[in-house]
DNA sequence: CTGTTAGCGCGTTCAG
DNA sequence: CTGAACGCGCTAACAG
């Protein structure tokens, strides 16, 4: 490991003071000689400022935490994407952490980011996660939760998730079903949860009855599938909260040997570039993944730049419902 | 911005001296009494340890960097994930960084990866990289090249790429076709490459001719195969390097109104879970990224315990040809 | 405009 | 086993 040249190596090199030599790098104007010279020495010497004494001395991190429940999906690898992309753009370094849906990883995530001096953090936070969870260890930094939402102190980034799922199952209605069913794991959820508020909405506004075929886990919830599924009411449209449920919803379809004119209609949640080419094109709910990073990143920099302004904002962006062939559209 | 306790801080509210209270956290025996008088301090002042300062005192930063193209697509995603939980197993939080195959950005990515003292990096370079472009940024630190191969000199783990191609090829002659051709966009890139070579050998290794769908961007790539899939003699089989391949073909299957019986066959790269639905199963070749990433990791945290121990060792892990209908398999 | 100096918070000497 | 003092590399404050 070689050893790195310090301000004061360079500084010693081109015969000037130390300072000048960290002025000139950052950018403020000196005499145009020392400027020349100090390049030359920064050149021979290889040198390349040390970020975590800068963080030391200035306070300032230039970390961004991003803490997801893991990123091994569309919408999170999508959005970690864009937050990345966005990042490196202002000069910010993305710290990745995952929770699983565990609190205790989520809590030692917190801790790191705090260690680590995060300058602002991007979460989706766990179900139950609460606003003193959060400043219990970050007191007062710069946050945005992205699709979790659980205090309105906190600026928070949402998909309109009931108007979304109460869309969707209009659609259904307008089709002619009546027996549309909800299909999701993890009701704890904060999206999943409005979304099944806008689904029973939506029919109780109608007057029919909503059903529910929601489990703790997925385990459970291809049981349930199984035997809905396999009765004689079978639902006649399924409402599927999110791509791993549709995902679930489709091996019971093959398990079942279900042809496509036996099957439910569908709705799923979340786009992804093969919807399109399923057996039965997938209709789906797309959420604007990049304007949804957009907004959280501006108000995460906006807190940032601003110092302690708790944005006290919240934002739910319109999903967009894409008609394929599953719900029953030609 | 409430203020942070330092050890100092602690050290006073506990009326010891501060390298005992920086000893006690790291786990070294002091007096019993004095341990617990620390620790109610630290409770008492929600005291922290600042990470910024431990990297710059011990030059250890407790950071892995992750530069990779990009992470929207299934095989970064899911490495990533795997990648994070073993980083933070061992206690290191990971930098993300993407390069978007432009040069001038993994450079940067390089330099902020020095500037923040990475341990050690995991890199996916982009096309035409070479040992010198990262050892002029990292002189010495510990690298391992995940799915990207430049130099014997770095510990690399790979794909069997060559011997993946050449069995899905095989695959394919042994259904008897003999029109079989390899499809991608990018061709510079190292897993591209041999797996382009794999597939010409084993169809030389018949006499047969290889059938080159190889464009360097994928807008080229569509046009190239609206051209080749439109001609009389259009190829029996279809070979695609990557799920991205696999996407514009599928797309152009539907914009040219192909039955699935009017098509030709078509092997993969890269397994999704939802490819089993899509209206002719996909066959594809997986990779078995778990794996990988574990043998990427061990690699990279023996070199970070090791010291300056250059691996130089490249590993290649086989592909496994998951066979369901599209390659022309009832 | 420039050079010198003093910390940022921690861990690791060195005496005691 | 403990505490005081130093220094990691950098930048803000001060004095020239």
């Amino acid at each position: 490991m070689a050893k790195r040249s310090t301000v004061i190596d360079v500084a010693e090199s081109a015969g000037v003071g130390a300072s000048t030599v960290s002025r000139h790098l950052r950018g403020i104007t000196v005499r145009p000689k020392l400027a020349e010279r100090i390049e030359k020495a920064v050149r021979e010497l290889d040198y390349e400022p040390d970020e975590t004494a800068r963080s030391l001395r200035g306070g300032r991190s230039r970390t961004i935490g991003v803490l997801f429940p893991k990123v091994s999906n569309a919408y999170f690898s999508h959005a970690l994407q864009r937050i990345e992309e966005l990042a490196s753009e202002q000069g910010y370094t993305v710290a990745l952490l995952t929770h699983h849906n565990d609190p205790k990883e989520q809590l030692n995530d917190l801790l790191t980011l705090r260690r680590c001096r995060a300058e602002g953090v991007i979460i989706t936070a766990m179900p139950g996660t609460t606003l003193q969870d959060i400043r219990a260890v970050l007191p007062s930094e710069p946050i945005v939760s992205l699709d979790s939402f659980f205090s309105p102190e906190l600026d928070s980034v949402l998909l309109q998730n009931r108007q979304s799922a109460a869309n969707a199952t209009r659609h259904f209605l307008e089709h002619g079903y009546k027996a549309v069913a909800c299909v999701t794991a993890r009701p704890g959820t904060y999206s999943y949860r409005e979304r099944m508020d806008g689904y029973s909405a939506e029919l109780r506004s109608r007057g029919l009855q909503s059903r529910m075929i929601v489990a703790q886990d997925y385990p459970e919830l291809d049981e349930m599938l199984r035997v809905e599924l396999s009765s004689e009411q079978r639902p006649e449209a399924l409402l599927a909260l999110s791509d791993t449920a549709v995902l679930h919803i489709m091996k019971l379809f093959q398990e079942l040997r279900l042809s496509p004119a036996q099957r439910p209609k569908m709705i799923g949640f979340d786009d992804f570039e093969l919807a399109a080419f399923l057996d039965v094109p997938l209709s789906v709910v797309r959420q604007p993944i990049p304007e949804m990073v957009d907004a959280a990143m501006n108000s995460l920099l906006r807190q940032i730049k601003e110092g302690t302004t708790p944005g006290t904002q919240t934002l739910s962006m319109p999903g967009q419902l894409i008609i394929r062939n599953s719900c029953g559209c030609k």
